[in-house]
DNA sequence: AATGTGACATACC
DNA sequence: TGGTATGCCACAT
């Protein structure tokens, strides 16, 4: 029997991979105007729990996506928002939570668990 | 295919 | 409490 062809993961398999990016901004723009998620929920909703670090990835190409991404809506798991520095002015994204009802202090989302929105739960997909 | 990178998450010291 | 190290996944080169 001939053996069976090596099916090699390409990292690069054009086609559902594609969709990774695409999947983060949905979901992130599907984030409730004064509500926040995390790197790790996204990713999670995705399917791939690990994943969060590809969601930061893609949060990098989402600057100055349209639709409008809410970048500043994602935090990591702490609350903090480490992704500030990516915005500009990096105060914009505290200030932007700020307008839309989440409070912010040293780069951390008050009452966070309160504003957390979790598209694992939230969708329910 | 291999290597480097990153807006994370977790474990360890 | 905080820095260091490792894992993990997806993208860029």
């Amino acid at each position: 029997m001939a053996i069976n062809k090596l099916k090699v993961k390409s990292q690069k398999a054009k086609g559902e991979n594609e969709d990774f990016f695409l999947q983060v901004f949905q979901v992130v723009r599907l984030v409730p105007n004064g509500r926040v998620t995390s790197y790790g929920a996204i990713a999670k909703y995705l399917s791939s729990p690990k994943a969060s670090r590809s969601v930061g990835y893609a949060m990098n190409v989402a600057h100055g996506q349209k639709p409008v991404v809410p970048a500043h809506r994602v935090v990591n798991r702490n609350g903090l928002l480490t992704g500030k520095h990516h915005f500009s002015p990096p105060s914009s994204m505290q200030e932007k939570l700020e307008a839309e009802g989440v409070k912010v202090k040293n780069d951390q989302v008050l009452n966070f668990e309160k504003v957390f929105w979790d598209p694992t739960l939230e969708l329910a997909l």
